[in-house]
DNA sequence: TTGAAAGCGCTAACAC
DNA sequence: GTGTTAGCGCTTTCAA
């Protein structure tokens, strides 16, 4: 290292004040002289000093810095497709407002008074992004429990708790609607693992649609995974194994989908001639599969920008006037299910 | 924020002893006697003491803590395929060494004075991880001189910077060579851009194989993109149109190849019959295109784990044997080049 | 308008 | 073994 670090005390013997004046200067205050304030300018340009964050921190209290909190639980955690975008979406805003950014996996349940405590409460951190999981994740209600300011990505019954939403009751009924619409009567739902909010909810996004269609809900089709691709190739077989009846699948997310697709193609069953399929997600893999898949938007970007606005906002002591925001979904019609239209 | 802070003051009061010995006894240092420690212990447990890392650090001028930059050039920074992979590698590494990870996208040339130093000196971070870009970046060039800690990924010429490199030379070597084999001759090479490195080096392991193979490298050939799905559709496009000849292309990534694909098959072009294609990354999409992309993989989860692995052994004055750390690629066969066999 | 001084929470010399 | 003290770099009263 071949630079001392040089501080205020530096900045301030050159410029012939003292350090006080140095930091009034630096920070804008009206009060200082104009011609000391160019003249602690010049003094720190020249030293080319930059504040120490730390010292900063550890007297205001504040570290400008928030965390994004993604569970452990799968292997894959940042390969999940959707997780970049969320990160997209968080970082420009964190950007925006000069914060920074820091990245934690949630501990997981084993270590909890070490890991867990050292991510919520050394303070390195002013508040925490905190995506969703297994709802029988105690480390995640304690996290929210603690006072601590925290924006949930999922649903959660809780006061002080703010949170973005998807609308995954809603998109599953889009999705289970269209593939009746189309004619589609025998439709398979596999779901996401059911300890899961996403699984649960989409799952009864399901069975609304079938109920206010008319359509017997039957056990038989309905398969839990686990949101991989692999998982979702299992199902179809699974499915052919057993000899299911069915016309039509409705994954829990684009993964299980493209893995259902990949045994169909093995199989000679043809998609969408013998099976529609929908997924949910839209995660860029769904646009180069053949055929390409038709499935639920879900805007990730804007949910990771949505929650750090509220964070942020939350942060500066401004009033969040929505608790909790809902973002929509939408559906995107490809080609996996044979209709040209909505 | 229901609970106020407790300090090591609360503890040392509570426990009845002073904080410099709490600061010991916590820190396990083998002087003080077992039941003073127990005591301190059962104090800091009840009072739910957790050190307050922002004073550790102002006093021992260290974060443990580590930023990963990477270049915001493109406007999908996070949504690189490989990105997710890397952050798995560099995060495993520091979950182990209890380091944090605080990500940050670099500056762009704009406003160097400000973000860059920011990230840079205000010392919130004990050591960077670089991930490459333009050879043209300004700002990646201070970062490394500034002298401090620096594992950058790539190709860097500089005495006092860690690298972990892929060997791309070699990767593009195997590329071509394997198109070479099975009988192709005019191997078209879509580039990513040519200032960067990836893109040159790739480029000339390309020439290296044809130039090996007694092939006559045509410029007429070469076409620069920028990594993007769309630019390799485009490029496709553009040989039509141009009614160029060739019976092969070796992409310069998987994106620019699955791209290609798409053409190909909106234009009812025979992959592997008419043309066969080799991309480069092997991302989890190249296994779900048809035909199932040939390519060149290369370790990004294990690049990332290195890389932190580097940079923690330096920041603990532990010599870094290997500069240098080159990462070898290697050639995955899948359907898109008409071979079955290496 | 500027400076002196206190103190954020912690650790590490040094004393005892 | 344990306590006293100083000080990391900064901001912020309070006084001048």
């Amino acid at each position: 290292m071949k630079n001392f670090t040089v501080t205020i005390k530096d900045v301030a013997s050159l410029a012939n004040v003292s350090t006080a004046t140095v930091s009034l200067a630096l920070s804008g205050d009206p009060r200082v002289n104009v011609k000391t304030k160019k003249l602690v300018e010049e003094a720190a340009l020249k030293l080319n000093y930059i504040p120490n964050e730390i010292g900063r921190s550890l007297r205001a209290k504040k570290t400008e810095t928030i965390s994004f909190i993604i569970p452990n639980t799968s292997h894959h955690v940042f390969t999940h497709p959707y997780f970049a975008q969320l990160l997209e979406g968080i970082n420009e805003v964190l950007d925006n407002h000069n914060y920074n950014l820091m990245l934690s996996t949630s501990p997981s349940e084993k270590d909890e008074s070490a890991a867990y405590n050292k991510i919520l409460k050394n303070r390195r951190t002013d508040g925490i992004i905190l995506s969703s999981a297994s709802i029988h994740d105690r480390n995640i209600l304690r996290m929210v429990e603690s006072g601590f300011p925290v924006v949930y990505l999922g649903k959660w019954h809780h006061d002080n708790v703010l949170t973005v939403e998807r609308d995954d009751i809603g998109g599953a009924y889009t999705a289970t609607e269209h593939l009746i619409r189309i004619g589609r009567r025998r439709i398979v739902h596999i779901t996401g693992p059911l300890d899961h909010q996403e699984g649960i909810d989409r799952l009864e996004g399901y069975k609304k649609a079938l109920l206010d269609n008319k359509i017997h809900y039957d056990e038989a089709l309905i398969i839990e995974k686990d949101f991989s691709r692999e998982s979702g190739y299992e199902a179809a077989a699974e499915l052919m194994r057993k000899q299911i009846d069915y016309d039509a699948v409705f994954a829990g997310n684009d993964l299980m989908a493209i893995g259902a697709l990949k045994f169909y193609k093995e199989n000679k069953i043809s998609v969408p001639g013998d099976v529609s399929v929908v997924g949910f997600d839209d995660i860029e893999m769904a646009t180069v599969v053949s055929p390409m898949l038709t499935t639920i938007h879900q805007p990730m970007r804007e949910i990771g920008y949505k929650a750090a606005e509220k964070l942020i906002a939350f942060l500066n002591n401004q009033e969040v006037k929505e608790k909790r925001t809902i973002m929509s979904t939408h559906l995107i019609i490809r080609e996996s299910c044979g209709a040209d239209m909505p």
